[in-house]
DNA sequence: AATATCATTCCAACCAATGAAAGATGTCTG
DNA sequence: CAGACATCTTTCATTGGTTGGAATGATATT
């Protein structure tokens, strides 16, 4: 069991909520309170879920809305701003590669008509930078902006394997979340799993729920070499082999990696195996 | 803000730090101080542009950076955290338009093959909420995530056509910013334009710079007939007409609109009184 | 009309925030 | 290789921004 350090010996519920707490801190957990079901938040909403008296919401509420992190409808209610919009979308990791990887994202997309994704790693989850969907593509788990699992994603898998090694022996480490519609992979399974992903540059996913899909993920390195973003297409299962996707998904991570800045090594590996 | 009154009788010697400002303004600024220009910063360059001293910085990037606003990399420098992008990809305004837009923008970018842009309208300027281009496509002035003058862009005349009265009153009172390579326009062909904007729904903007473009803009409906957004093509002069594009975009701008649960009024003629 | 819920204003006690000063670290310069 | 310079970090006594219960106003529900 972890053990946070309490250095106050009682509990002391009830009387003193979260008095002491920095005031940026409470700021941002009322930022943390909007989420996909929740976009558009009344006060007293948005104070209950961050654990703060109405008042003191409302005070810090009304900061971030004079700044533009937050807007007010007309029915009361407050939504995450188009300024704080703005500023999120200077993230080197969010809009970041994005903006440099869509044009490519585009092209695999316009030649398959599939999901197309692209992620990066936030700690232990993989972060959906981008998606591009066709308007009656298959039913797909994420969307931007939410989370993925790492262990049983193709975009998590391949970030997972090109993370440090103390990171990834870490999150072996950890009891796997059990994600619906995925075949859960045992460690030893998955320490190969891994190692394929780094040797080959694709990782593979087979999900049953929301809807049978194959998902065919390749990392996307930067110019120092470090994986910072995973790109992957998601196509019914059943439809177009996963083995005929792994060259154009390769070839678009690649083409992205290059414009990272990315010096493609020439691997033995790679250059004497026909297979590629 | 407005300046404090010097009342006082210690003037700290001119420099007056924004002492007794709330926390979290302080912290906003912050944030405000990233830009296109400026994606990577240290500590001293943030405290500089702020105005606040190091050590008072120092404590409000640490809050920034444990919550995932703010990322620290290596060598010592903040970026804005992908946990920022996160959550304002909640933004209505921001991703949500964005969200239900993007396939349509895509059909109507692969058809063709030119830059289309997404903008909504942030108080007196008109903020790119997406755009896609193709790799070898015409140089465009604007990246996502930045603003755009309301009324020298197509977008921009689109958004500023579909706002509130009084806010438009009050922009076309304001004197006119110049814009390299937009040929000016007297506040009478202004109010003409913005009138036609309405009737035919679509806007068009002659570029000289950076490079010869005509843009042609169209504006999104919500469900309460409000104008939420404006959808726009950007092709080099001389390429398609825009009389040509104009169908195109305008049926790509119905069809989101439709999308956010506009329903398009029926024109008089067709117009029955079949239901009472 | 009564009740319940939410939003807003007020204010005195209080504690988190402040920033000068100094130390720690790293980087040029002569 | 000192010495000058710049940046980052920690410390700490002071203080002014922050706090939240209570009261009031605004709406909705029964």
């Amino acid at each position: 069991m972890t053990v946070t350090p309490d250095t106050d010996s009682t509990p002391a519920r009830g009387k003193r909520p979260k008095q002491g707490e920095p005031v940026i801190d409470r700021a941002l957990s009322l930022l943390a309170v909007f989420s996909d079901r929740r976009r558009a938040l009344t006060l007293s909403e948005l104070a209950r879920h961050a654990g703060m008296p109405a008042p003191t919401a409302l005070r810090l509420i009304a900061r971030l809305v004079a700044w533009g992190a937050l807007e007010r409808l007309d029915d009361g209610r407050y939504v995450v701003g188009v300024r704080l919009w703005e500023v999120a979308s200077l993230s080197p990791r969010g809009h970041g590669v994005r903006e440099i990887a869509l044009p490519y994202l585009e092209d695999l997309f316009e030649v398959t008509r599939h999901h197309v994704l692209l992620a990066v790693r936030d700690n232990e989850e993989a972060v959906l930078i981008e998606r591009l969907s066709s308007k009656d593509a298959t039913e797909v788990a994420y969307r931007v902006g939410g989370r993925a699992p790492l262990r049983s994603t193709a975009v998590g898998l391949v970030l997972l394997a090109g993370a440090d090694q103390q990171f990834q022996e870490a999150t072996l480490r950890k009891p796997p979340e059990h994600e619906p519609g995925v075949e859960h992979m045992p460690e030893g399974q998955l320490r190969r799993t891994l190692s394929d992903v780094r040797r080959t540059g694709i990782a593979m996913i087979r999900r049953s729920a929301p809807s049978k899909t194959v998902s065919v993920a390749s990392p996307i390195f930067d110019a120092q070499g470090s994986v910072v973003a995973a790109l992957s297409i998601v196509v019914p299962d059943g439809s177009t082999p996963p083995n005929v996707l792994a060259p154009a998904v390769r070839a678009t991570a690649r083409a992205v990696s290059r414009n990272l800045g990315y010096l493609a090594e020439v691997s033995p590996d790679v250059r004497t195996h026909s297979e590629g």
